[in-house]
RNA sequence: CGGGGCGUAGCGCAGCCCGGUAGCGCACCUGCUUUGGGAGCAGGGGGUCGCUGGUUCGAAUCCAGUCGCCCCGACCA
């Protein structure tokens, strides 16, 4: 027994006793999930997420190797495993931009002060966050370059060349670039100086048609949110005080992360003509009349990733959903020093890799020096969905162990078809991790009526909070005032307030807001 | 940008009050024994003590300045 593994472990390892997954059944399945927990945290690698939220969070980030500072304040390095979990996400949302109808290109990373500055609420809203660039090698530019915080200024001035005829739009394309913002808060993923992101631009004849796309892709995003990352979103618009500076509106999705505080998860806006007529992009329509087109903006971030490690992670760390999850399969042998076990372990190891079905993404774990157990804390750690031992006693039966990260179920399955179930298995871990985040958002989503309610339904815990609203600036300032930093996430376009009193002014109110505290 | 805290080996820390040329745990390297929940023994490597200046025979330690990071409040994907 290794020192520093709580004393309580012993006899509850002694009890261990798992019913062998017989005919496709399962019986008797105990779980060793607590004990699990405690061993991964007398490991001493990360804080205790229960007792300290925020230090759990850049604790999983740098030691399950996501990503770490960089040098310049604000910025991070992401590691191969978070930028694997970033690329898993980036080609599902890729895909689903390219299905509805768009395509990619590239713009440049520097953007001249002038054209930044010709979308007046624009250029106001990003000024405190634009980083200038003011020289190009030994010689001072004479006019400063802008490293995009975002390239609706530069898109627009571009295609103000490109657009003329009605038969040009519409235009629908998608870009994948970093863009910087200066930030006084910072953190790992969620809020960093420097980010990656996907920002989508279209032009369109009418406003109607704007108004759908940004309805569209909003719901990409929910698409991603839900079935890949597991996470179920809110879907609604911001205020007037949250919309992107310069659109007309905007909408979000947002998620519940699982200290009860709400993440921002994507964005989409609808820019109207305030761009278009800005940066004199005109066209003429079929009777031959100049328009300006309309257009949208809409982006998602790596923030998104900081939303998967605070919606599902746990006392152990990272826990990952199976189809964003770099690796979806962990197997771990059991060595022994009697060589021809060993031989036979090793054996049973590569079998699984040769079985697993090809877009199932499987790792032998066959590290030498490392002993079992930490391999286990290892890779759980890292959020691996499963994981498969394969030891001497279960192999005489021809069984090896199997655990699923999420929940630490635990069962004894035969070797014989085990590459052809683990899909399934990784299918039905998928859904669980979403009905669990579903289950934890309706525990903690209640509805209000009045400031009071708002203020008793914050005394236990953070929760998201649903009531009339005006969506007037006053009453905005008095939710707010209500509930130390609480915000009004969005107007919920699932949601009708049938004019019953606004929260905070009693009059008939038209939206439901919710409110709810954010990263 | 206001308030608080911290910078000593890759990580976590002690040493500082009371100056005398740097130590502990983990990690790392080598060997042997181990291997079903973070191994044991033995040996070994690694640090301009954030930076600059000052005081002093002598500074991780005292003084001044400066930079960076973290946490809490006003702005944001």
């Amino acid at each position: 027994m290794a020192a520093g593994v709580s004393p309580w472990l012993r006899p509850r390892r002694r009890n261990r006793r798992l019913i062998v997954w017989s005919a496709g059944r399962r019986e008797d399945v105990r779980c060793l999930y607590s004990a699990a927990m405690a061993g991964a945290r007398s490991g001493k690698q990360i804080a205790s997420k229960s007792e300290d939220f925020d230090r759990w969070y850049v604790d999983v980030v740098r030691r399950a190797e996501l990503a770490d500072y960089a040098p310049v304040k604000g910025c991070m390095v992401i590691r191969p495993y978070g930028y694997a979990l970033w690329e898993r996400t980036r080609d599902a949302l890729d895909a689903m931009i390219k299905r509805t109808g768009h395509e990619n290109m590239y713009f440049p990373l520097l953007i001249p002060e002038s054209y930044l500055a010709k979308e007046a609420e624009h250029v106001e809203g990003f000024a405190p966050e634009v980083f200038w660039v003011t020289q190009g090698g030994t010689r001072q530019l004479e006019e400063r370059l802008a490293i995009r915080p975002t390239s609706e200024t530069i898109i627009c001035s571009m295609y103000a060349d490109w657009i003329h005829s009605w038969r040009d739009l519409p235009v629908l394309i998608n870009q994948w670039c970093n863009v910087a913002r200066w930030e006084k808060r910072t953190r790992l993923f969620l809020r960093t100086a420097e980010f990656l992101w996907q920002e989508g631009h279209t032009f369109h004849a009418t406003d109607e048609e704007a108004a759908a796309e940004v309805d569209t892709m909003l719901d990409c995003y929910r698409e991603l949110a839900e079935e890949w990352l597991a996470m179920p979103v809110i879907k609604g618009r911001k205020t007037e005080s949250e919309k992107f500076a310069g659109a007309r509106y905007t909408l979000s999705i947002e998620a519940m992360m699982s200290d009860g505080w709400a993440l921002q998860a994507g964005t989409s806006h609808h820019l109207a003509q305030n761009f278009t007529t800005a940066y004199g992009i005109r066209y003429s329509d079929r009777d031959n009349a100049l328009q300006h087109p309309f257009q949208t903006s809409w982006g998602l971030s790596t923030r998104i990733i900081g939303g998967l490690i605070m919606a599902h992670g746990d006392e152990a760390g990272l826990v990952i959903p199976p189809r964003v999850a770099p690796i979806q399969v962990v197997v771990v042998p059991i060595t022994r020093s009697d060589d021809d076990e060993a031989a036979r372990i090793d054996e049973a190891c590569s079998r699984i890799e040769r079985e697993v079905p090809a877009d199932v993404r499987v790792r032998v774990d066959r590290r030498e020096a490392m002993r079992p157990g930490e391999k286990f804390a290892h890779w759980e750690l890292r959020g691996v969905p499963v994981r498969i031992t394969v030891g001497a006693k279960d192999l005489v039966e021809g069984n090896v162990t199997l655990v699923r990260r999420f929940d630490g179920e635990q069962t004894v399955v035969p070797l014989e078809g085990l590459g052809a179930r683990l899909q399934s298995l990784l299918d039905e871990v998928q859904l669980a991790m979403r009905a669990r985040a579903q289950g934890l958002l309706d525990q903690r989503s209640v509805d209000v009526q009045t400031l009071d309610d708002l203020v008793a339904a914050f005394t236990e815990q953070p929760v998201f909070a649903s009531g009339p609203f005006c969506n007037r600036a006053e009453c905005e300032q008095a939710v707010k005032a209500s509930v130390h930093a609480l915000t009004i996430r969005n107007l919920r376009s699932d949601r009708s307030s049938d004019g019953a009193p606004c929260v905070a002014c009693r009059e008939p109110a038209e939206f439901v807001a919710l409110m709810a505290r954010a990263y």
